[in-house]
Formats: C-alpha cells, structure tokens, sequence
DNA sequence: GGGACGGTTCGGCGACCGCCGAAATGTCGC
DNA sequence: GCGACATTTCGGCGGTCGCCGAACCGTCCC
C-alpha cells in the first residue's frame, strides 16, 4: 500500500496532520484527479487514511497517531533524497523545512531537535535508558505549559516516544508529551506556520520564551 | 521493496536474527531458487540485508536491528491473517510462536510479554511516562542479568525501546535491554529455541528462575 | 436555472516486475 | 578429475497495476 510513489507523496504531506482535499494531493504528486480518487479509496479502505465529506469536498486525513508513526519511521528510513532540490524556491521551502516543521502533531527539524536537545538538558526528559520525562519533566510539564500530564497514563498512545528526525537524522520527542509541547507552542504563537505548509517559524516571543523555559539558544533556528 | 509478499516472507523469517542461505529463504517462500537469488540481491543492494559469502553457501541476514524495529513495525501494522492456519503441524507451529518466540534479538509472544509486565510489576521497568528502566532496574540488570547498563549509553541503539507484539497486540521490551534479557535468557539455557525455529520454550529451570528474579507465574506459558 | 468546480466512474493502454526453466558458474568431497 | 549441490545468469512469458481521457454526478454560487 506504502510502497507506490503516488500513494506514497499522499502520506508524507498527510505527515502534517492536517486534512487535506483530493485535489491538492493530486497536484502536489503530479497526477491526475482520478487517479487521485482511487488512491484515496485505497488508502481509506486499508484504515491507513479517515475520510470527511463536507459539501462537494472530500477531505482526508492519517486515521490515528500509529499510522502517522509508522510512516514516519519508513521515511527515516529511506535513504537521503538523491538530487538536491534545484531553484530558488525550491530551495528556500527545503531550507524552511529543515528549519523546523511539524511532523503529525510534534515539532521536527533543527528546532524539534533542538527543543528535544534543551529538553534532555535541563533534566525534563530522561535520555540515560530509554526515554522518558523525569519526574522534574512532570512538574515542568504541568508549570511551565499548563499540560495535565494525570491524563496521560490512560490510553493507548505512549506519552513519551522517540521518533528519527529525516533530515537530522537524530531523534525528536513524539508521543503524547510532543503533541502537547507542538500544540502548545503553536497556541502562545510562539512558532507560526509558514503559509498552508508543513515548515513552521519561531516568532520572537517564541524565541523569548525558549529562552526562558529551557535555556536555548535560538540563534541558529531563525 | 517491503511490498513484494516474497521479499515481505524473507524479511519476516529473517526477524529471528539469524542468517539464512538462499535456497532455505526460497523453500520457506515457495519461489524458486532464481527468484530468491534475485529478491535476495535487491534487499542486499537496499541495504536492507548483509550478506556473508562462505564457500558455496550465501548467508543473508538483516543489515541492524534499525531495520528489524522498522520490519517489526510495519508487522505490527498489518492486519491480523485473514485465516488462521490449519492441519495439526501448521496450528501446533503458530500455536508454538504465539506461546513465545524470539524477535530479532528479544523475546515476543505471551512470554515475551509477560516478562515484560513482570519486569513493570517488579519497578524494574518504569512505564507511567514512556518506556525506561528505573534505578531499581539497572540495578537489577547488573546483580540479576550480569549486565553491565554503563554501556549503553554509548552508541546509537536505543536502550529502552518499545515493540508492538503482533501476536498480543501489546508491547513488549526490546532495544540493548530486551536484547540482553534475551541473550541471557538463551545462554542460561532458561529459554530453548524449538528446533531451527523462532519459536522458544520455557525450561524447568528457566520456569523456577523467572518465579524467584520476577515472581512471574509461569503457568501459562509452558 | 445555469455555469463552475470538486469529485467520481469507466474503459483501455502501457509498463513494470515477479516468475520460471534451462543452462552456466563455482565449490565441496571423494 | 568428477559428480553433487548451492547459486547465478539469461530469456521470455504473463499478470498486475498505475495512469489518463472522456463522460458523469453533486454541490455551490450567482
């Protein structure tokens, strides 16, 4: 199901978490609506993607946090995109991406390793067997982002998780943890997203706050 | 290159961790010899496989255990088998596998599981917030298993890590710990590989040392 | 109502790719 | 050297599947 090109460049835009219509991922793949549509009903009828009908539009999005995961550790697993994106603008929305973006619902590139990298640390996520939060990392959890971490023990989707960042190539925070420090960061417009793509800016509030709660240097993720 | 279900049956057999020759992996798939010499050559040239030539024999096996946590995954993922398999000698065969078998290089299926409830009952693994080993059970490691934890914090693999059991449907232990645990097991002769197969059995003694270090009830797993 | 537009169904074309048999190569044991 | 055996190369067959154009169905907006 993964393994055709097509279907393939539907899942890493749908790694954004949002939903999008058939014809933006038939644009965004180069390829035309019907073959889209049957894509799609693939994809849905394999429980990887959920399906919204809203007036004459059809929306379509991952099914679950698993599948978002998944596909996510098949792409770190690709090996390095064999030409480099040529063109201006080409360039300027890679570089974006490498900068920071989201990946389903936590923060990816050089800013969710980096905030990851703060994070180990200031003693919030425990990194010398396995990875985990700290006891520390409960309290500053629930101070420093007003999370309700009592929550988390229920439910199948684990709280804290680590996922291979593709251009990095080093590990991010995901899991139930990650979304909340992603959603989070997004409500206190601390990070904005960049047009209607993946790829997210820090703001300068942003980079103020970062500061404060965990000590990082910004200077290289603007 | 995971798609094709012949490249999806060597992969899955090789998850035992173990390197196989050509015509064995084309026997189990039921492809012939060429077919399987050809399936074999693009997974090694993937960098999915290794291979190690030795006289007339090929011996294949998978590249890292980065690549068997990836296959694991995507077995995880996929639906469970539309049939169940039938004849005495198949139903007694994946019976075998579901009671416990090794994945890659630790332990799955309800032995594989219950060892790892076992190990959070004892605190020894500390799962309130993602999946590590507490103090207590790097402790443990040492005094119980011999193993030395300082280790592994070097290096790339994960200490800790969390693997989705397709037969249970419910995590269980992998990463340098599972891998350790496994190892130990299989060396103190507590757990016995049933033939040439990934399916493991409990041994007396194995069943009388699992009580005393985890006070694990064995009862069911025999 | 009528045009615009998103999405869908149908039919058919073409390419890719997995498969095998036959024959070749290389290794082992005698 | 010679037969047995593991593996490989080659050539060719066949099915699957992704793709598109054309026509069709709903919904939205004027």
């Amino acid at each position: 199901m993964l393994a055709d090109p097509t279907r393939a460049t539907f899942c890493v835009a749908l790694l954004d978490g949002r939903a999008w219509t058939a014809n933006e991922l038939a644009t965004l793949a180069g390829v035309s609506a019907p073959t889209a549509t049957g894509h799609l009903h693939r994809l849905v009828d394999s429980g990887l993607c959920t399906e919204r009908r809203q007036g004459r539009h059809r929306y379509v999005q991952l099914a679950d946090p698993e599948t978002a995961a998944l596909i996510e550790s098949l792409a770190g697993h690709s090996q390095a995109p064999a030409v480099a994106p040529s063109g201006l603008r080409a360039s300027t929305a890679s570089a974006a991406l490498a900068r920071g973006r989201t990946c389903y619902d936590h923060l990816a590139g050089r800013l969710g390793v980096a905030v990851t990298d703060a994070m180990t640390d200031r003693g919030i996520l425990d990194r010398t067997a396995g990875f985990a939060l700290s006891d520390k990392g409960r309290d500053w959890m629930t101070t420093a982002l007003g999370v309700d971490t009592a929550a988390w023990s229920r439910g199948r989707r684990p709280a804290v998780r680590e996922c291979l960042d593709w251009t990095e190539r080093r590990s991010h925070l995901a899991g139930l943890a990650g979304a909340a420090v992603c959603a989070r960061f997004l409500e206190s417009d601390w990070v904005r997203r960049i047009g209607s793509t993946r790829a997210v800016r820090l703001t300068d509030t942003g980079a103020e706050a970062l500061g404060e709660l965990l000590a990082l240097d910004t200077a290289t993720l603007r």
